[in-house]
DNA sequence: TTTTATTTACGAATTTTTTCGTAGATGGGA
DNA sequence: TCCCATCTACGAAAAAATTCGTAAATAAAA
């Protein structure tokens, strides 16, 4: 995986709308983030700029106006934050983050399936190495 | 829980000292924060007065030095920080969170275990409300 | 070709966060 | 008491992120 810089949070959200849409104008973003708040053309404009600058996006010129799409993957991305963030809000402890984010949140019958069978996977995965399992 | 403001960086890693240590002097946190990166006291002492300000810490007077704790508690401000995050990143999925938090971290048995053990708790909390089981 | 509407480019202003220099206060030791 | 070491207060500077006004470019219509 390519390393890239962090996104801001209105970076971020631009991003999130690009993975969605896969190919959007400016402006279109721009309608897209005003059904949430109120943003200006060229504000949303410099920052796709700054994120093309930066190689999050890329740009394709068609007629008089610029595509966008997103040049970092979402995943790749969501993986990259949550491993900055589980250092620096919950020190590195990953399964203290899992355990937090189980019990605040409500999970459907399907959605705790779908987690035991990751589980039976990671298992499987991870095989006894003689470890000391008497507790 | 009280709501508080969002922690900045800095200030999130001055809460993790000071929720480590209990109690201590802007001195004892600036030393601790020296062991990761360079910090001049004074700016470790203005992050902690803004701090003091937005009522993050307390501040007891004794003698010419402060002692300082955190006012806002560890787990409630991980729960506020991580509901942020999943909103931000995973667009309120909790779940692809943990999915991927799972997938990308190495899981002891032991914390697979543990894992276990709290999904059967929310399999009691949130009983079959006749849903379709079928999948 | 000229006009008009739409879009991008640029740069400056604003806001937020971080850093730090300097002044002033405090308490202990000479 | 006076001096010195140590600490806090204050404000300004620097850095990072966000916002937006205005100018320039472009393409389509008249």
């Amino acid at each position: 995986m390519e390393t890239f810089q962090k996104p801001t949070e209105s970076e971020l959200e631009i991003l999130k709308i690009l993975w969605q849409m896969g190919r959007a104008t400016v402006k279109q973003v721009n309608e897209e983030i005003n059904k949430t708040k109120e943003a200006g053309y060229t504000t949303t404009l410099k920052i796709m700029q700054i994120m093309f600058e930066k190689g999050l996006v890329a740009r394709n010129a068609e007629g008089k106006q610029h595509i966008f799409e997103a040049k970092v993957g979402e995943e790749d991305t969501q993986k990259s934050l949550l491993n900055r963030f589980i250092d620096s809000t919950f020190q590195g402890n990953a399964m203290s983050l899992v355990m937090q984010a189980l019990g605040n949140h409500h999970t459907s019958e399907e959605e705790l399936s779908q987690l035991k069978q990751l589980i039976a996977t990671l298992e499987n995965q991870a095989p006894t190495k003689g470890d000391d399992l008497g507790n």
